[in-house]
RNA sequence: GCCCAGUUAGCUCAGUUGGUAGAGCAGGGGACUGAAAAUCCCCGUGUCUCUGGUUCGAUUCCGGAACUGGGCA
């Protein structure tokens, strides 16, 4: 039942605490042609890519990744990447799509994520975005433009180099000249940060912090649902901690070796991959296997807290506690309760 | 049993020539618009083990106790 939900619009039925809209008198004439997008986030380890195979099998749903990592080929038991079984024929897009050595970036995504709404939306199915990676929900959620030109790898070399020898200060003290704004808030210290500023001013000739400005007035051209899936923090903590000694007993280190043996120093995405960056320390011999797994711990929990703090930002999100559903269904049953 | 050393923030330790103390890590908060599992920013009051003494004043000096290491028997 409720896979007949069409194309267009929700059926109402959302709780209070969400910006209601009135029926009758409201509906702009957008809302009823915004498409429906659920998106199921959530720090690592809390449980979302079970919520989204249950709540796609209820609903009529395909699911689309909104992971980094999980994009790898070869990454399985590190990225916690779910597997063929699991996914209990619900279509699933955006994992396994690249090799290891391939970089992969937030405009990749989204591309790989609009071909998948259309073809998800063209069978009659409501598209789930599943994952832990903001940004990459940020930029499909409320399509953000990138613009068209493809990255100088040459000019981020060129700066950061210029920032090695002369210091950070001096680059940041380029972006002043050019983007004040910008300078202003981004600490020098953000070298990565510092320098896209600065490759945006050159392939533009505009600061990227008025764009920035216009890009973030943006609504969502869809119909959305946001649930971010969280729970007590010593819990999740205890979870991931858990979870990094299961990976190790499930092969991690000899799947790391692996894609150790593909990268070697290569920098690219894949190697900075929690779990097999500090693996590949091990593997380097800079560290025992033993710091190296409790650094995987330490760093995921890390990222766990950082990811929390990222769908903060959004008002509209329906956070929903473990502790208040501990079971999958209840959770899905909840979702379902929304729209 | 004796002799040394140590006992300071959740942990590892600095330090105070006597005026109640600070780093790293952990932990917490935040930023993020083409590297994002990336990158970066902010947040440190604790009976300075206990107890006598000296002193205007002791966590700091002296004595004792307890505990923990190491050494000698």
């Amino acid at each position: 039942m409720g896979i007949f939900l069409g194309l267009y619009g929700w059926t109402g039925g959302r709780k209070p605490m969400t910006e209601t809209k009135d029926m009758s008198s409201e509906k702009s004439p957008d809302s009823d042609i915004k498409k429906k997008l659920i998106i199921i986030a959530g720090p690592t380890a809390v449980g979302k890519s079970e919520c989204a195979v249950a709540l796609a099998e209820k609903i009529g749903g395909a699911v689309i990744s909104a992971d980094s990592m999980q994009v790898y080929r070869g990454m399985d038991i590190g990225t916690a990447k779910i597997t063929p079984e699991e996914m209990q024929g619900v279509e699933h897009f955006g994992i396994d799509i690249l090799d290891p050595e391939e970089n992969y970036d937030v405009t990749e995504f989204v591309k790989m994520a609009h071909a998948a709404l259309d073809k998800i939306y063209s069978e009659g199915k409501v598209p789930i975005l599943c994952g832990g990676t903001g940004f990459y929900i940020q930029a499909l959620a409320y399509d953000i433009d990138f613009g068209e030109e493809k990255v100088d790898y040459d000019y981020r070399k060129k700066l950061s180099d210029f920032a090695e020898t002369n210091g950070n200060e001096a680059l940041h003290e380029k972006l002043s000249e050019v983007d004040p704004e910008s300078a202003k808030a981004i600490p020098s210290g953000n070298v990565k940060r510092v320098i896209r500023a600065l490759e945006y001013y050159k392939n533009h000739g505009e600061k990227i912090s008025s764009h920035n400005l216009e890009e973030h007035q943006k609504k969502s051209p869809y119909d959305l649902r946001f649930f971010v899936l969280t729970d007590e923090r010593q819990k999740l903590y205890d979870r991931i901690d858990a979870r990094v000694d299961k990976m190790m007993e499930a092969g991690f280190l000899s799947e790391a070796r692996r894609i150790y043996d593909l990268l070697g120093d290569r920098d690219c995405t894949a190697a900075k991959a929690i779990g097999y960056r500090e693996l590949f320390s091990y593997f380097k011999g800079e560290c025992t296997l033993e710091t190296a797994v409790s650094k995987i711990k330490q760093d995921t929990r890390h990222f766990a807290k950082r990811q929390l703090t990222w769908f903060r930002r959004y008002p509209e999100v329906i956070w929903i506690d473990r502790g208040t559903y501990p079971k999958t269904s209840e959770i899905v049953d909840f979702m379902a309760d929304q729209f």
